[in-house]
This record gives C-alpha cells, structure tokens and sequence, in this order.
DNA sequence: TTAAGTGCAAATTATTTGCAGTAAG
DNA sequence: CTTACTGCAAATAATTTGCACTTAA
C-alpha cells in the first residue's frame, strides 16, 4: 500500500486524475521505484497479465498523457514503435538490435565534448544519446 | 556529365544495377558532392519536380537498397518517418523539432567520453547522437 | 533470355481520434 | 452535476508487399 499511494501521489502530484486504469498503469511502471522503459504494447500485456482490463487505445492515451505532464519521456530509437521511460533525466540508452529492448546506460559519467554549439536562432532542447548494441 | 558518371558510378560500386529510376535518384542524392538527408517523401518530391517519373514505392525500395548496400544510412529521429543520409560515417545531427529538419552537425570536433562499456555479450554497433533544436 | 527492378493497389503496423458512455471531484 | 476519462471502432500515416510487367546485362 505504500507502493499504492506513491504512485497515486506520482498521478495527483502532475494534475493527473487518479483514474483505475492511470492508477493500475502508473502502479506497473513505478509501483517499485526502479526505472522502467515501455512500449505501449508491452505496456498493455503487463496490464493485462495483472488481471485488470485496460483498452490499448487508453494505454496510448495514458502514456501520452504522462508524457504532456512531465511523468516521463518518450524515446525515439526504433523507426517502428514508441519507447517511454519513467526516467526523466537525460541520459544515454543501450538499444539491443536483435530484441528491440530499450535499456538503459546511465551508471557510467559520460560525458560529450565539444558538443556543436546550437545554430543561429536557435537553442538545444535536448541531447539524445544511443547506443546500439549487438548480442556477440 | 561528370556528375551523371559519378553518381552512376556510386550505383555500380555497389553492385546496384542502374535503372532509370536509380540513377536519377542517385543524382538527386550525390551528384553535387553534398551530403544530403532525405525522407521517402521528400526524395519523391524532389523527383517529380526533375520532371522524371518514378512511384513512391520505388522510392522507398531505392532507399532501402541504398541502405543494405552500405550507400546511405537510416538515421531514427521522429518516430513517425525515416531519414536517410548520404553520409555514412558517425556523426552527430541537428534535428529542427518545428520543420522536422535533418542536418548535419559533423564539423566540429565532437568526442564522448567515458561511453558506458557494452554489456557482456554485446558490443557496440553504433552510438547515435541526436541534438534536438528548438527555433528561438 | 532471364533475373532483377518497377509500379500499382492492397496489406500491414503503430498510433490517433470521434463519440457515446462512465466515473472522479 | 459536469468535465475529464475510457473504450471501442473507424481513421490515419508511413511503409511494405504481391504480382504482372519492364528492362538492364
């Protein structure tokens, strides 16, 4: 129940109503505090195997919609499908080619140097760094 | 003519037969020298106002088989399109978040440092490097 | 001549949307 | 109560594919 009222909290805390689906969802990404990288389909079978019911399209909804509120970040890597992170902070990704698992690298300190300077009229809104790995 | 040879030539350097289609393509795409980034769309229309005929479907398998033939790269930025660049070394780009833009931000001397080390059993395919612009 | 390439139109895949019904404040 | 949320099913959008036809080697 602590695990309950944390992610209610993570939902009322951004605006969000608590609703049973937003409740269930956000219980599955940050239900145990550790940071988790979804698909809105991987998403949708978590929710499923759990036993409660969910409609895709509310699973598609509700990402976005924890992404508008600053929840957490959606990650472009794969042509083909979204990835969201509940880690909001910039930092690097492992890519696995042969799974399409969106992991992440961010123990390390790395560091960009002599990163292009923003052109003319115009400012960095983000860095976005990934590492694409294959199984050897 | 010189260009009509080099970018027939970029074709045949790879094993890829000359069509028509492929060698007006090719010359949109190289022969200037320039790098270039281009989506399927976008090559379609730069196409069609050459006056030539292609459909986009070809445009699409051209780009792909520049691909699989090492000619061009698929750089993964939007989610909702792919673009394509002419230059196939890694580099870092610049994407324009208000025209979906692709460029190039390779001139400068860029380095990562302490890049997280690749899991066991994996190794480093790639490192993508994506700095999101916001027009000020 | 013959295998590779092309062009439609139909199929796929990921995602969004309209709208009627449901539930939270 | 009343406005936001949900869930379908239909709509979109980018891309791929099946297949008959064309063309480069």
């Amino acid at each position: 129940m602590t695990e309950q009222k944390t992610s209610t909290a993570w939902l009322t805390g951004a605006g969000l109503r608590p609703t049973r689906q937003r409740a269930l969802l956000a219980e599955l990404l940050v239900g145990d505090g550790k940071d988790r990288h979804v698909t809105a389909e991987s998403l949708f079978e978590a929710a499923k195997k759990s036993g409660e019911q969910v409609s895709l399209a509310t699973v598609y909804n509700t990402l976005r919609a924890f992404c508008n509120a600053g929840l957490m970040h959606e990650i472009t890597v794969d042509g083909t499908k979204s990835y969201f992170d509940t880690n909001t902070s910039e930092h690097p990704h492992f890519f696995w080619e042969d799974t399409g698992e969106l992991t992440d690298a961010s123990r390390e300190r790395m560091e960009i140097v002599n990163l292009p300077d923003a052109p003319a009229e115009a400012e960095i809104a983000s860095v976005d760094v990934v590492i694409r790995l294959r199984r050897t």
